[in-house]
DNA sequence: CTTTTTCTACGAAAATCTTCGTATTTTTTC
DNA sequence: GAAAAAATACGAAGATTTTCGTAGAAAAAG
């Protein structure tokens, strides 16, 4: 057995996942200079952080070349319901629906976009309880 | 001017804020005791958050008397949108829409709660696209 | 080839967050 | 009152996360 259970990201990681999820692949390089559009990160420092993401699991490398070729090793579907699940436990004592009008009001939801969230909680079907 | 622009209170700060929205005030003895009922926090490490929570301005602090009180400096209502907000920018670019469907999916939500979240949101005035 | 550039490996500093030990003061108990 | 218990103040250790400098290997340029 190598590491085993994947940590939820830290906020840096969750950077260069979302980089990744959107690339679907990229090189250390090609992630630092979308970092760059937004802040200013060192390349060794992405490279870092890479390269831990590696270890903890969070990534795959393809080494078989000189520049290392980066993918997620999970996905955002799932980071996403693990990170909400965190907030609504650290945060909403387990209310769902407390988070979601709060999400309403931290962002101004625009009318179309209210609109496909009704939409899709008419359509969603409530676990069987 | 001292300080004050008050930061999102850490994960640790989150549950002390937590015991104190639910309590109103309390001695740091009856805040550690609350947190004692899930984990083991040791009673100084409990008062030297608090001491910390006071100078960032997220808690008030009665001293008047030897048994400090403290209450919350900041809302339920205001941090939990603070880091919804954050949350929406680390992990959805922005979208609340997937929020919302994260937020179902990660918890198993009741058919009674998936009821009133669904009126809550028919009653929601968005903004003017 | 030789030089320069680009890349990875690695260790460690810096920054932040969390925990706790010790000293001191105040209150309570006997 | 004196001893014991309970509270605050303070500094610093630990743990985690983030950043970066340096060294050496590989590739590209000249």
């Amino acid at each position: 057995m190598t590491k085993h259970n994947k940590p939820i990201p830290t906020d840096r990681e969750l950077a260069i996942l979302g980089i990744l999820w959107e690339l679907g692949q990229a090189t250390v390089r090609q992630v630092n200079e979308a970092m760059n559009e937004d802040s200013t990160t060192g390349y060794t420092t992405t490279l870092k952080l890479m390269q831990i993401m590696t270890e903890k699991g969070l990534l795959l490398r393809d080494d078989s070349q000189f520049k290392h070729v980066y993918r997620p090793a999970i996905s955002e579907e799932r980071t996403q319901s693990q990170l909400v699940g965190e907030l609504l436990d650290k945060a909403f004592s387990g209310s769902a629906e407390k988070l979601v009008m709060r999400a309403l009001s931290a962002k101004k939801v625009s009318a179309k976009e209210l609109e496909k969230i009704r939409k899709m909680l008419a359509e969603y079907k409530g676990l069987e309880s």
